[in-house]
DNA sequence: ACAGGATCTTTAGGATCCCAAATCTGGGAA
DNA sequence: TTCCCAGATTTGGGATCCTAAAGATCCTGT
């Protein structure tokens, strides 16, 4: 456990990210000590730590602004963190070390390969199942990102990494229309894509082409912002607490 | 100006950087208390944000401990931030309202053409002019990522701009041996280069063709890290310091 | 003499206090 | 009635104090 004002901060976070805060709100110190009831101390590093990540800004006097993202906001964060992966993929497909952790890539394909058969056995989604999928999916990123031989690109995916979506390797099951069988059969193509993608990522890698590992995760990475793009076209209002609801990553903790 | 803890932090970061720390040495609250006649509360602000920046890290029990990053690691952080700009050029040459900043990019060209030319009539640098070039390649640069209209582009780039080299548009002028003509003829042929790239990349964007665009970026950003590579070579023992001293950048007005 | 534990010291986190600056409010003058 | 200035109040930054925990040291028992 880290100390408070980090778990503080994660709460100001969630309660910034779920729309408990206006657009543009002030939020003062004293007023944070009451309702979190600890002392001004850890609040001032929590609201340092936030405004360093970007969710609250400061004011022209005095006081913080909450500066809640929108959909678009997460989309466009997406689509850096997919480009910086990309990067990892190209400089991990040059990378002589690379065959150090191919055996990870590939149990990680092996297991989201075997979680889409029990999917496609049981016919529905399972939240176990999706979990182990999603933890394999977050070994087969963070291993490119580490294997990459470039510590910035992960430290600077990390930056941004607080957004929904945006932990590294997250997933997104669309769970907004309920159980229906056209959209377990759409989850489950998106799945098998995904993975298709990945054996292809890992092949490039293995084989040393950096250009197609570039390219194919550069594809890979896009689905995400296909799926925000059809998210928002199903639904007009959609709101940061909704891609919160569907989307499944390691940074779900902090989200009650 | 900013508050206390910013500008200790800027000096904690500028020791570190320059050397003033051994790598891996534990440095206590207190003893910064005393060197920087602060009280602990801006020290403990300051130290989050240096840990958040990664050039100080936890150690396992109490103490921070000092995480220099090496020349390796700028040569990293560089090549990051050079595909970010890549993707802002791509986006750019995307994005609808880019003709609204087109012109900033052809004013920040020309400055840079002018100031060549100053200096080849001058037949030596001078430190005036070559502020004026760097100011101009940081507008272009930073043109480019505020008109990509993905405002999380310039924001990652910013999490690494502490980083000496890093300031977006920063430019590298070798000093290393003094002003002879050979090393006066080869800065002078980067810069032309440079701006010749320049001129590409705002082409591409005109005509909208990102691919061109993110790819003369990516070459363009590519550069930086050769002189860094050349640098290595010419001198074994290069030090981040020396790269500071190489490099002009925004960020230079905090290293004294 | 060595090992283990108790105690002492150092250090970081949290709370509280003080101060300066900024905003708000009310009163007085034009 | 409106504008401006001065005092009151809010609020954030910095300093100091207290406490808990992690190391370090020393003492004691075997």
């Amino acid at each position: 456990m880290e100390s408070i004002d980090t778990e503080l901060a994660a709460k100001i976070r969630n309660d910034i990210l779920v729309g408990n805060y206006d657009g543009g709100e002030r939020l003062s110190e004293a007023q944070l000590c009451e309702t979190h009831n600890v002392s001004r101390t850890p609040v001032r590093l929590a609201l340092r730590l936030l405004e360093r990540e970007g969710v609250i800004r400061r004011g022209e006097g005095r006081g913080y602004l909450v500066q809640s993202p929108s959909v678009e906001d997460i989309r466009q964060a997406v689509e850096v963190r997919g480009h910086l992966e990309s990067l990892a993929a190209r400089l991990m497909a040059q990378n002589p070390s690379r065959f150090d952790h191919l055996n990870n890539l590939k149990q990680a394909i092996e297991q989201i390969e075997s979680a889409i058969s029990e999917l496609t056995k049981l016919g529905r989604l399972d939240d176990g199942i999706t979990r182990q999928a999603q933890a394999a999916n977050e070994t087969f990123h963070s291993t490119i990102l580490q294997a990459c031989g470039n510590d910035y690109v992960g430290y600077t995916c990390e930056q941004i990494s607080h957004l929904p979506m945006l932990a590294v390797g997250s997933m997104v099951f669309d769970r907004s229309v309920g159980d229906t069988p056209d959209h377990f059969e759409r989850g489950m193509f998106r799945l098998r894509m995904g993975n298709a993608q990945h054996r292809v990522i890992c092949d490039a890698i293995e084989k040393g082409d950096p250009v197609r590992a570039e390219g194919m995760m550069r594809e890979h990475s896009h689905t995400m912002v296909e799926y925000i793009q059809t998210f928002e076209k199903q639904n007009e209002s959609l709101t940061v607490a909704d891609l919160i609801a569907y989307s499944t990553g390691h940074n779900e903790k902090k989200l009650p």
